[in-house]
DNA sequence: GTGGTCTAGACCACC
DNA sequence: GTGGTCTAGACCACA
């Protein structure tokens, strides 16, 4: 119960977050065909191509015809601000109240974080 | 994006795992039939069924036939627990790895726990 | 799951032909009104009306208006022999098949007769 | 008396316990959708998720996002060491002290599975 | 009254 | 195409 849920395309673009927070696609470069990419993953190109849309509503990404995806220039920072705006904003706050709701306290959290940040 | 994607029967067992730990609906006491909290909640008896259901699994309320439901003698705590588990091996783990490839340190996390824990 | 599906009323009747079988409930002899059962089995007056409507079906006990039940003259004989014939005709072949088809031998099962016989 | 009282959607469970058990649902391979199974037992689709339901909780059959339900790796030896602990735990006992009280030999009862085993 | 099951039909996200 | 969920309405055994 509960292990992945989320949609594919989805788990693929946070993959992708990494690659770009990783330096492993650096800023302004061109990044893999939605087909090279979907062979890669092992997914119908039909997910890909919702992963890149998704990135590219994000103004993470760009296309441009006939050649394929880039990374805009500040990629990473601009991942990782915005990342970071929508986790704090729609995540965490559930998440807290969840613990607070389940009796833990900072103590808890603090061990917990030092266990699980990595 | 991130609004509500929960199912319904879902949404209410949540809701349900409150009443229990608020105690307002106490340790092996009958609670309410099907029909009547469809009502209650405003949705199909189908749909509540589910609910109860899943609840029922978790060995959280069992059925007496012909009667109705009942919370089990320690509902309340095995509910506590169980919660408490879910949430600590399924979602921390990816929580706080996650916080720390935003590279939030533990001061941040703090500040942002107490604005955001009720 | 799967523990005891069985509706109360049959549960009821299985220990009734257990106090036939032991002689508790001696050939001929007035039983316990439905009322006084009811209460001592802790179910609904209208659960144990049932059963012993059960067993009059079968002919295992009876009644005389206004005065109560009562065992047949031959309860205990006609009871083993009637559950022995439908066990024998009703749940043997399936669980004899089942039992096949899990490919347990016959030293296995005698194996388990000695161990869960009683 | 003893017709058949299992919801149909157990009993059509039944019926893919022996298809995998019989390799026609081979181990890892795609089992048909819900939708075409639906129509080949000419049962309602609802009826159908139900049965997939309950065999994905066992552990036996899986969902691929969007794909269809696949058998697991070792779905035949699962299925079948899942069944028969069900079997001797949940159900044996309780047949055996029956037999036991009915009267029953060893000598009858080998007598009686040779007469029913197929 | 209680819950359990089934059908029919619909909508949706996802692949 | 796939499954997941929901509604509406119905029937049934059971207490």
């Amino acid at each position: 119960m509960q292990y992945d849920n989320k949609p594919i395309y989805k788990q693929i673009a946070e993959y992708l977050y990494e690659l770009i927070l990783n330096g492993e696609w650096p800023d302004g470069e061109r990044i893999p065909s939605i087909r090279d990419m979907a062979v890669q993953m092992e997914v119908n190109p039909n997910t890909m191509t919702r992963t890149y849309g998704l990135l590219q509503e994000q103004g993470i990404i760009y296309n441009r015809r006939g050649i394929g995806y880039f990374t805009i220039m500040d990629a990473r920072e601009k991942t990782s601000s915005l990342k970071k705006a929508e986790f704090i904003h729609n995540e965490l706050p559930e998440i807290f109240k969840k613990m607070d709701n389940l009796g833990m306290d900072t103590d808890e959290i603090l061990a917990l974080y030092d266990k699980y940040k990595n």
